[in-house]
DNA sequence: TAATATGGTAAGTAATTACTTACTTAGCAA
DNA sequence: TTGCTAAGTAAGTAATTACTTACCATATTA
């Protein structure tokens, strides 16, 4: 009957997964050895084959983690059907993007790698992420078209357009290293993003 | 004496780096071995390592030739001196961008790949490709700025906002393979982009 | 003719890879 | 105690890796 250690034990195959995300995101998966991975966990390489039969189940088990931990984009959206306030909304989706992956910094890389890689599991990493919000997006927006609030426009296209805005912006500093370069206030890129958007499909 | 033969012989080192730009660009640096290219192209594994030291020389001799073979798709702007044709400008912009995708699907990956990689020749690819694009268009939307037809906002955002668009759609359809999902025309993509961006950032 | 590049190859090498085997230890219940 | 299971490890293994060596063929040139 002890007291409860303040820390609490994290299990080893916790350990290997978090282990494993953080150096699939760094240097993909050809790029990571097992060797590696079992070092920074601190456990026998023979552990992480235990656990996962195969160094691919491993990524894969990391990708479904990411997938289940959705943090739930679409509560903005939901807002909507109260306020009707369409740069509250278009604010707040960019917003959140961008806490998404100041939050998670593996997220983007560990998307793209998938991708680039031809991971099994990178098109319902894409899906759950990406075409669920740009979904979401554009039924809102074909919902506003059809109350004369937005221009006749391709919805999907409109919503595709304004991802576009904030995930390349996004890329630009994660992956392409911008962010040393040129810092610029987050507000400032998403009040500008939401302004150029609105104005040029809020009905004339 | 002899008549020059129809087919011209490729030599071996352009074989090699065509060989090494396909594969790298579908797999990526980690992910290619040497032996591959070496069967591929046709040629002695051992014949790589006299025209490129090493394996990583190879790959930034392919990534050179890439910026290199810079396309100029500074074009289109040049033209704006004369016609100040706006919608024009961007419209030829943004089906540049599409069409040298089109012609040459292993450049993303490649850009990308190289990104996540962390290859240092990654940052001269986008300086070269993505950042130099970005400037004339941002120079080129300040003087409009300034002539009063487009809006007060920030020349930069603005510029970033409209590459974006496109790029993210490229990417999507290259790289996560949306392309076989769901297809649309890129005159109609293009158009509805210039549309909203435009009508975002017109003078008032 | 002899010398010398030029372009090519077969057969290595040492290191690293993903993955296994055989073994120990610790905890817990019967 | 005994027996069983889960957690861990050292030391492998066969295959693959980037890269080397030493040798061959052809053509040009002195």
């Amino acid at each position: 009957m002890s007291i409860q250690k303040e820390k609490v034990k994290i299990s080893t195959r916790d350990k290997l997964l978090e282990t494993a995300i953080k150096l699939f995101s760094e240097k993909g998966f050809n790029g990571t050895t097992t060797k590696e991975i079992a070092e920074e966990a601190g456990v026998n390489e023979a552990l992480i084959f235990r656990y996962f039969s195969t160094k691919r189940d491993l990524y894969g088990a990391i990708i479904e983690k990411k997938i289940e931990e959705e943090p739930g984009i679409e509560v903005p959206i939901e807002m909507f059907k109260k306020t009707r306030n369409d740069w509250l909304i278009f604010r707040s989706i960019a917003l959140r993007m961008f806490d998404c992956v100041e939050k998670d910094p593996t997220f983007m890389r560990l998307l793209y790698f998938s991708a680039l890689e031809g991971h099994e599991l990178s098109d319902m990493f894409f899906d759950t992420y990406v075409e669920y919000i740009n979904m979401l997006l554009s039924d809102y927006i074909e919902q506003r078209i059809s109350e004369k609030a937005f221009k006749e426009i391709n919805p999907f296209i409109a919503s595709r357009a304004f991802m576009g805005m904030v995930i390349n912006y996004i890329i630009v500093q994660e992956l392409f290293g911008e962010k040393k370069r040129r810092k610029l206030e987050k507000e400032e890129v998403v009040e500008t993003f939401v302004k150029i958007f609105f104005d040029g499909i809020k009905g004339a």
